[in-house]
DNA sequence: CGGGACATTGAAATTACTCAACTAAGGTGG
DNA sequence: CCACCTTAGTTGAGTAATTTCAATGTCCCG
């Protein structure tokens, strides 16, 4: 529907931060990034604005700018997952534009968000020409492969409790270490969403674990990490 | 523990069937073809041998040219669940290749099995050499992206039934339309861990849909669809 | 300050797992 | 080629985990 056409800039001319934050690119010289700057093209898409949905035939990459963007997927039963959270310097789409012709997941503008497109014709040219950026490519789609997989598996076989400790534990690492204490990056809701399972349980059991000594909930979005050790061997 | 290294056959050159099969190579010249090949190594595993483990360090990327692979996970409480099985012509060991230098997973040959070895250095080597090559690459990492976050959602978000349905109807479009019959593809026990329950709920799922008449059970492993419709409502 | 979404809580219901006993099948060596 | 042994598969009963539904409380943003 709303595709957000309607208050796109189109600067033709985009700002080097686009280009030159993502891994993909950050290794090249200045002559190369503003080869891929000249074919890149910036749209901004207000808060809670789709900016792709499943079935959409894909043909561009999409670099996020600035903001904060959802991913998330339909099952047949109708339920929503939330796939990841992408931020400055994330990219999407890859997926329309590698293999299958149409998307299979949703992404949504969480915040005003502002985005760098790539067209798939240009990136193939790019990636023959530069053969160092598909190695880029390989690994970072080997790193989200591997995420992927990881997490399948937590699904299949840990509970909810063991899930929902094992992403406390990763996000504190996230924070740098020492740290004990931070702030979910995410709504209960969307974590609940993320994690498999319902707010209600996620409400339940971040009580359990603060009965018996694991985390503190400071506030609704600020957890304090009590025992690490404790946590992950719930 | 025991790699196979005692039984392998080392032919310094393989055979052709080995590099031509995969869909990453099939597109080349003879000439560029031959040059592959001269970089593969064979190696021979018996039934039950384990090819690789989570923890080895991986420096090359498994072709399988005779047999069936199994690669699976070990979750954080010890359970094992399987990712997928690889047949002739699929690959694996490319997580480590490119991202991790560790393996994640543990192969295992499930019958006496042929695989080719390239090492890490001589594929990126081939891989920045032709390029086009790196995009098969690609579009091979992003169906199997597409498959992985599929597969999560279902689990995340589908009952066992329901997963048990998906993962007959799609096993029934693999052998061709119009068929209506088919053999699993693996035993019980391993579909149970496939689909992320256990052999039980396998067994008792089977029954539910038979007895509602969405399926007939000829053998243990031969199936019969008889309401692919009503199958895909459940 | 009010409204709407988010979050929490309780109680009931569902779903799947575990454990244990039993049966069936398949492969191996005699 | 068959008997045997091992592994896979089934069935039942009890239990654990999580969801669902409904009611209520709370936060935050405009």
């Amino acid at each position: 529907m709303d595709k957000g056409n309607i208050h796109h800039h189109h600067t033709g001319k985009s700002h080097k931060s686009c280009v030159s934050l993502v891994p993909m690119f950050n290794h090249l010289e200045d002559e190369q990034l503003d080869e891929i700057m000249g074919a890149t093209q910036s749209v901004s898409y207000k808060k809670n604005e789709l900016i792709y949905h499943a079935g959409d035939e894909s043909d561009s990459l999409y670099i996020i700018n600035k903001g904060k963007v959802r991913i998330y997927r339909l099952a047949e039963s109708g339920k929503e997952q939330l796939v990841r959270i992408l931020n400055p310097g994330d990219f999407t789409g890859e997926m329309a534009l590698f293999s299958e012709s149409t998307h299979e997941s949703y992404a949504e503008a969480m915040v005003n968000t502002k985005i760098c497109l790539i067209k798939r014709s240009d990136l193939q040219e790019f990636l023959v020409k530069y053969p160092s950026v598909s190695l880029k490519v390989i690994a970072e789609f080997s790193n989200r492969l591997e995420a992927s997989e990881k997490q399948t598996t937590r699904f299949s076989t840990e509970k909810v409790e063991t899930r929902i400790a094992l992403y406390l534990a990763e996000s504190l690492d996230q924070e740098g270490t020492g740290t004990i204490e931070f702030t979910l990056s995410m709504s209960k809701k969307d974590l609940a969403s993320y994690l498999g399972t319902t707010p209600e349980t996620i409400s339940r059991k971040f009580n359990d674990l603060e009965e018996r000594g694991y985390i503190k909930q400071i506030t609704h979005k600020r957890i304090k990490i009590v025992d690490l050790d404790g946590l992950l061997l719930v």
